[in-house]
DNA sequence: GCTTGAATTGATATATTATAACATTCTAGA
DNA sequence: TCTAGAATGTTATAATATATCAATTCAAGC
């Protein structure tokens, strides 16, 4: 049986990108029927929206591709829905960018670290212990009680650094 | 001779403020010479401002006290400002605030980690090789090359955590 | 099916943060 | 003094996010 091989946070170039997607809805709707939650129209078209590409995008890009779309829509839906979204770890909120994310494992209640490329625009979501663990024993030298730490790293992904920083285009 | 003494990153709720800013802007002077920068009125009104506590101030706020200052100015003034003063490392913006920060060691180019006390607000910044190193080799083991990392972190400062949160007002 | 309260969405207005573009003033040096 | 570049002034606008109240939809119990 051939299944997910060893997983790499950051996603290829050239991946199956509509797998990504696939897994993503599914994951998400075995959460929403775990947890009582209404999938609604709205909530699956900005879903949708977000996982077009792992290029992060704004509100008001979800917001004008939800009017695309037929809906008619303002602001307040666009923020309310991905509130919910986030809530419920489907979404996470990249602070440095103004923009928001789709996740990969809303299952486990997390705040992710994130690689994103200056380049050609993609974030991968990591999880490391490591990472966390030297930030709370750094910041315990000094007494202070970690609860939300917030690690943003910009700079060039894999595909990027061997382009040299000249790649575009991709989901 | 007395000198400093080790140096804690976390701003004590009863320390010597007064001494934070005339060293701040000792060093800030030493910097204007060396790097033969105009210290204007505008810029130094801008900095005695941002470095009248140690909670992160926003451009607005920033911008009602030169108002309350009696000097008439615009947000355009202000971002110039604070544009210039970031260049030269005197200041910090944190993006998870949308704020801005003094900076202790603006001689060296870097880009710090940040400790925000949710109850206090107060910001001390770290400069930490761990947290660092982590970051980087996580990011390399996907081929990920780091040039700017974001590391901001809320949680309780040293005081807060023993008043069990309910810790407010100094500088 | 009908009722009802809660959840969701609609709609309008406004707050907050940041940048664009061009004009004027200041300042260091020739 | 003259002048070019730096700094600041001025006005307008973009981009991001929230507050508030009304209308609609939905699930659950009757
Ligand atoms: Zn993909
Ligand atoms: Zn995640
Ligand atoms: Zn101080
Ligand atoms: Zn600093």
């Amino acid at each position: 049986m051939p299944g997910k091989p060893i997983q790499d946070p950051f996603p290829d170039h050239a991946h199956d990108h509509d797998r990504c997607v696939k897994e993503a809805f599914d994951r998400a709707e075995k959460l929403f029927k775990q947890n009582g939650l209404r999938l609604t129209d709205l909530r699956r078209s900005v879903l949708e929206i977000i996982w077009q590409s792992h290029r992060p995008i704004g509100a008001y890009d979800i917001l004008d591709r939800l009017k695309d779309g037929g809906r008619r829509a303002a602001p307040m839906t666009v923020y309310r829905t991905l509130d919910f979204l986030m809530e419920n770890q489907l979404v996470h909120r990249l602070t440095s960018q103004n923009a928001y994310i789709g996740c990969d494992h809303p299952e486990e209640s997390h705040r992710g670290q994130f690689l994103i490329c200056r380049t050609c625009g993609v974030v991968g979501e990591l999880s490391d212990a490591r990472i966390i663990t030297a930030i709370k024993e750094t910041a315990a030298t000094t007494g202070f009680s970690v609860e939300a730490p917030v690690v943003e790293v910009t700079g060039l992904c894999r595909d990027c650094v061997e382009l040299d920083g000249a790649g575009r285009g991709h989901a």
